[in-house]
DNA sequence: TGATATAATGTCATGATTGACAGGTTAGAT
DNA sequence: ATCTAACCTGTCAATCATGACATTATATCA
């Protein structure tokens, strides 16, 4: 929930700027009963900037460092949380996709590693579910599967953002994560801003 | 029930500014004895948001007469759905976990119809989870199911409120329904007006 | 090219609301 | 029964909205 004031800092204006985008449709907002004040959610803000194509604060991108790990295999999952977390990540197990979809909603996680053969949950239509989503079309997903190379091939141009055929190494899925959403210590305490 | 301060999380301004707001009359509350603290109905709370045009959290969303349905067998995931559409309910259906999931978070239904019996997906795990999620014990769950009787009493004490043995007439599965959550035509639609 | 019109943004002053802080109390949890 | 987190009150500084006007950028036309 942003201010005119703190919208317009972060676009570089001046807030008589933002309110006039306000007034004119451009930027959604709502007024407070006083005296008026206008009030900005986040996500409004953060599609306007990418509409607008400009660069978005990684402040206001919800928390970057939560994992959502989406695996049935207990020694896996376990294995995989153990060296995010030692990397630093905030990360979350599911092990059923129901439990998966909540989570999702939930944590709002920058990061989400999927397995594609899990029972009852087709991996692709996952995926493409979660492209559709408006609210999370933003999340990196990181296939972790032992699929074939046809079959991840096909986690590609169904969404996902990168592939990681088991068996991997640490290293190796430390870097794919990294990669898509940075290191796992926070930069700063600010990150966690409401 | 709310708190100044949960209320004013939800609007994104301080709690004093709340408390200004009930002292001039905007906003409906009643104070306690002791402290004087404010305490803020739902209801009253949902109306002021509308009143100015400010967005309504969806779980704020009292009574409504939302149905999430959890079948994968589109047969009867139609039959149900169309047998509460047509008594006024306003029905989804997710036809496996991870959607129903993320659709249990994002429309905060008021009862779902659960199928004991779907790949991948332990139907009491998910009733145990929805139990001990906080912002959705109190919805109502239905189980439908062709489990057997241990099977179904097993899900009763697993946390469902009531159970419906397949096959199942239209006449049952609206009579357990509405007794849960009522009949499906909200009592004023204008309620539900900006 | 150059001149003019139009739109967008920045600046300033005023008035009102809101946020921050401190000190005291209690509701809710254990 | 005790303890912690949350709440209330009052005050004052910070912030916001508004309107008027200056300044800059963009578009249009000769």
């Amino acid at each position: 929930m942003l201010t005119t004031g703190e919208a317009a800092k972060y676009c570089g204006v001046n807030f008589r700027t933002v309110i006039r985008w306000i007034e004119r449709g451009r930027l959604k907002a709502y007024k407070l009963p006083g005296r008026g004040d206008h009030r900005i959610q986040t996500q409004d803000f953060v599609a306007f900037l990418r509409d607008n194509n400009m660069p978005v604060p990684p402040e206001l991108v919800g928390t970057n460092n939560r994992v959502l790990v989406i695996e049935d295999q207990p020694e896996m999952a376990a294995a995989i949380r153990r060296t995010l977390k030692r990397a630093g990540y905030d990360v979350e197990v599911a092990k059923d996709g129901f439990i998966a979809g909540t989570m999702l909603m939930r944590h709002n996680p920058a990061l989400v590693t999927l397995d594609l053969k899990m029972p009852g949950m087709d991996g692709y239509q996952v995926l493409n579910f979660i492209r559709e989503q408006e609210d999370h079309s933003q999340v990196k997903v990181l296939v972790v599967s032992a699929e074939t190379r046809e079959g991840l091939a096909r986690a590609k141009t169904s969404g996902a953002d990168d592939i990681l055929p088991k068996p991997f190494d640490n290293s190796e899925l430390l870097a794919k994560v990294s990669q898509l959403i940075g290191d796992g210590q926070p930069v700063s305490a600010q990150d966690q801003l409401v």
